[in-house]
DNA sequence: GTTAGGATGATCT
DNA sequence: GATCATCCTAACA
C-alpha cells in the first residue's frame, strides 16, 4: 500500500539546522502525543524560535542551568518547562548540539483525539482553542515535566511519547512572521515569530506587559 | 467585542 | 524578593 504523506516521521536532520530554518519549516506538520488514555494529533500553526545563547529572550541567555540543559544537547529533543505557577510550555530543540536554540510550539489543530483534549482542557468552549496558546497546548497534549528531554525522533516510534510527521506544510506564501509574543527585555526585537496566516488556532499578539506589584 | 487583575511556584539574582 | 516564552474570569462597552 502507498503510505500517506503524513505517515513519514521526520528524522533528526530536520532538526539538526538552524532553529530560524526549523522553525517556519514545522508550520503545518503533525505533532503526534501518544500516552496510555490514547493519541493525539495537532496540525502546527504558530511557533517561536529562540536563537542561541545571545538571544534575550531565551531562557539559555544567561547560560546553562539545570532548567535549561536540554537546550544544550541533541536536536530533536522536548524541552519543557513549567512557568507563572501553573501551566508548562513545551519546545523541540534544534541543532547543532551545544547550540541552545529550540522552537517554541505555540498553537495548533487537534486533527485527532480531540475529545481527550477536550477533558484535559474543561475551559475549553471551542474547537479552536483546545492548542490555541503555549500552555493550552501543552496541557490538551497532557504534557509536562516528564516529557522534559524526551526523543521526539525516535528509533521506535513507539517507545517514544511523541513523533512528528511531515504533514501537509502550508503554501510559503501564508507563512507570515512578527514579532514574538509575551518577551520583554528586548526579546521582542526580532520576527520569530512565524504562523499560518488566517488559521483560527493562532493566538492573539500580546505584547509583553510587566507584571504589577500587589 | 475589549481589558484588568488574580492565580501560583520554580528559578535565578 | 522579583521575575516569568500564561490563562481564566469578571466586568465593562
Amino acid at each position: 500500500m502507498i503510505a500517506a504523506p503524513e505517515s513519514t516521521p521526520l528524522d533528526r536532520a530536520f532538526f539538526d539546522r538552524p532553529v530560524l530554518k526549523v522553525a517556519p519549516d514545522l508550520l503545518g506538520r503533525t505533532l503526534v502525543r501518544s500516552t496510555e488514555e490514547g493519541p493525539i494529533a495537532l496540525r502546527l500553526t504558530e511557533v517561536e524560535a529562540y536563537a542561541g545563547p545571545a538571544d534575550p529572550g531565551s531562557h539559555a541567555y544567561r547560560g546553562r542551568t539545570d532548567r535549561n540543559a536540554v537546550m544544550f544537547g541533541p536536536p530533536g529533543h522536548a524541552y519543557v518547562y513549567f512557568t507563572y505557577g501553573m501551566w508548562f510550555c513545551l519546545n523541540l530543540v534544534c541543532g547543532p548540539e551545544g547550540d541552545p536554540s529550540g522552537v517554541l510550539l505555540r498553537g495548533g489543530d487537534i486533527t485527532v483525539g480531540a475529545d481527550l483534549a477536550r477533558k484535559r482542557r474543561p475551559a475549553s468552549r471551542r474547537l479552536h482553542d483546545l492548542a490555541q496558546g503555549p500552555a493550552r497546548l501543552a496541557t490538551a497534549l497532557g504534557v509536562d515535566r516528564a516529557q522534559n528531554g524526551a526523543d521526539v525522533c525516535p528509533a521506535d516510534p513507539a517507545t517514544s511519547p511523541f513523533t512528528i510527521l511531515t504533514g501537509t506544510p502550508p503554501a510559503p506564501e501564508a507563512i507570515r512572521s512578527g514579532p514574538r509574543t509575551g518577551v520583554g527585555g528586548g526579546g521582542a526585537a526580532h520576527p520569530w515569530r512565524f504562523w499560518i496566516d488566517g488559521d483560527p488556532t493562532v493566538s492573539p499578539y500580546r505584547a509583553h506587559a510587566p507584571r504589577r506589584r500587589r
